[in-house]
DNA sequence: AGTTTTAATTAAAACGTTTAACTAACTATG
DNA sequence: CATAGTTAGTTAAACGTTTTAATTAAAACT
């Protein structure tokens, strides 16, 4: 069989606590020993059980990831590399993650995930937007938690997340510099703080520009980001405003469908209209013209937010903190100069 | 804190060994008894701790999925989706997925992944090609393994593969039927065996429709499977071949820089050119046009692997079980009858 | 030399399960 | 009625660590 502990205390000439105390660092061992140890060690290519560690010190070594279903699925691109992020994070800290997904609609009385209630994790990633009650009910097992591109009202945890308001902005004001003055704007979910966020980006930039903000051109109604929604939103939007000459789309997907519906209508992009999206998703350098779109760095909010519960679980008294990461806009060919 | 299974057995007045005996459902327990734990269990909430089952019983309730790093970037959105698969059918099972990044290159003398050599897994996915010397490896630890989209020579093992033969040939015989008769192919690894398989489909519908096999047309020697790869190939093949109608690429990111070449060369998808791929992956929707291609249940082959190893690790006796999922031509716009 | 400090190591309990072996109480059998 | 068999449950060891408190040995003070 695998070697145990006690193979090595033996083989080592000292007891098992020695050996843990070794494998821990522990200062008060002498050279000696600890090479001693070490070399057994080696020698047995020993490694200690996972099972007997959590059991013994009431840590896993797992970090649960939680996501909604239709997060994950709708916008699959996204929170899995998110998820990537984490997980290559994770090595380096010596973590694994348990992937959970759960659905849309946890209510108060449903089950945590499995993970939690068999103590199979040390921490949380909470990726996007869950409900309310899943949250309530975490924090009554006061295990840290960390989140990532979403933020729970009311309440004060790590979290990382886009600088929505800037990419608004950059987004905004890239359309603004060709020379555009009637900006449509489309988003999913406006309750959404993300979205939120980026819609007071694309209304600064108006404002700094001296541009009148009308309601009329924002479409912020429809039901979730994706490609049928975006296709709508567009319709809507350009059967009440012929005058517009460019459409800020808040996410890549929406946009994908904006695209499609002036290309139905026989309108060119960017000739006649110039799009810019957010996300910057892999689909977006297939489509003809190529989406103009805010990035944001994904792998890299998976890595920082990995990073922040990292450091709790080190030390549990550190408090809160806040990363907003940065985005960029990326040129490509669905933006152009207007027209006069 | 939270409850063990002393406080349930304390509760249901009984032994800690009757509490574990319902909660496997051990027969020789009456009904009574089994009744009264189980009330005990609900009203105090308990949940057994996942490492001390670990501990006491050598499962750890983990499963490693394996894939090489340059396979789960490269090819992303295609093992990843696989990936999901296992992750669904494992929570239906009660297991945890490990997911596990391997380097390509790994050699003799490297470390196992960390979850093998602490026990933390019972059984292993192996996810595409990876190298000979770490199958190898693993198989000394007498470790359950199932593999999906691959399978090593040489060795017997429960695996899911794509029914590649079968796509190769539809791909072709999609193109023989709208009439072509000079028709490209284009693959990246030739080595590997779904690629070998697809090549063999390609050809046996050419010798079905009593059309000789033309070597010259066929780009085979690529890298690896990318979009500049399918463009550089796509340019050996026109140059060379300037009366071919058709090309059947491998796969589609392949084909996603194909179709880039032809449009950089002026000629016209599909009225010039049919294109059709193989995978049909995100991208290929937002493609002008569409990409025609042989789609493959990705999420399905993970719930299927998930199942194999699910079965042998109840019994694991079972015998190897091979598994073909079928595949399935979808038509877009990228293929056309030919012109005469 | 005797006492106190300090450094290095160990003994032993604890962590929360599973499970093989055992027992006590019935039930059936000849 | 003694014996064997069955049923329902218990005892206790085992799983492989971590960690606290205790022990020992050596060094440093009076």
């Amino acid at each position: 069989m695998t070697p145990t502990i006690k193979d090595v205390a033996k083989k080592a000439n000292v007891s098992i606590a020695t050996v843990s105390l070794v494998i821990h660092n522990h200062e008060r061992i002498s050279p000696e020993t600890r090479l001693r140890v070490n070399r057994a060690i080696k020698e047995l290519d020993y490694h200690p059980s996972r099972s007997a560690r959590g059991l013994a010190s009431k840590k896993s070594g797992n970090i649960g990831f939680i996501v909604t279903e239709d997060h994950f699925l709708r916008s699959e691109p996204f929170y899995t590399r998110i998820f990537l992020g984490t997980e290559f994070e994770a090595r380096q800290n010596e973590y694994y993650i348990l992937l959970t997904i759960i659905p849309a609609d946890f209510k108060k009385g449903d089950k945590l995930p499995r993970c939690v209630l068999e103590h199979n994790v040390d921490g949380i990633i909470i990726a996007g937007k869950v409900p309310e009650d899943i949250i309530n009910h975490l924090v009554e097992y006061d295990i840290p938690m960390a989140f990532v591109d979403y933020y729970p009202p009311s309440e004060n945890f790590p979290v990382v997340l886009i600088d929505n308001f800037s990419g608004g902005h950059q987004a905004t004001q890239h359309l603004l510099n060709l020379g555009h003055k009637n900006i449509g704007f489309i988003a999913g979910d406006i309750q959404h703080p993300s979205i939120r966020d980026r819609f007071q980006g694309y209304k600064m930039a108006l404002e700094d520009a001296n541009i009148e903000f009308d309601a009329g051109k924002c479409i912020t109604d429809e039901d979730y980001p994706a490609r049928e929604n975006g296709y709508n939103a567009a319709k809507r939007l350009w059967e009440n405003n012929k005058d517009i000459t460019a459409v800020f789309s808040c996410n890549d997907a929406m946009a994908i469908g904006v695209m499609q519906y002036f290309k139905d209508a026989g309108i060119k992009i960017p000739e006649d209209v110039s799009i810019i999206g957010f996300d910057d998703v892999e689909a977006d350098l297939s489509l003809d013209p190529p989406l103009c779109t805010i990035s944001v760095p994904k792998i890299e909010m998976g890595i920082e937010v990995m990073r922040l519960i990292n450091d709790v679980l080190k030390d549990r008294t550190k408090s809160a903190k806040k990363v907003l990461v940065p985005v960029e806009i990326v040129h490509r060919k669905s933006t152009a100069q207007v027209k006069h």
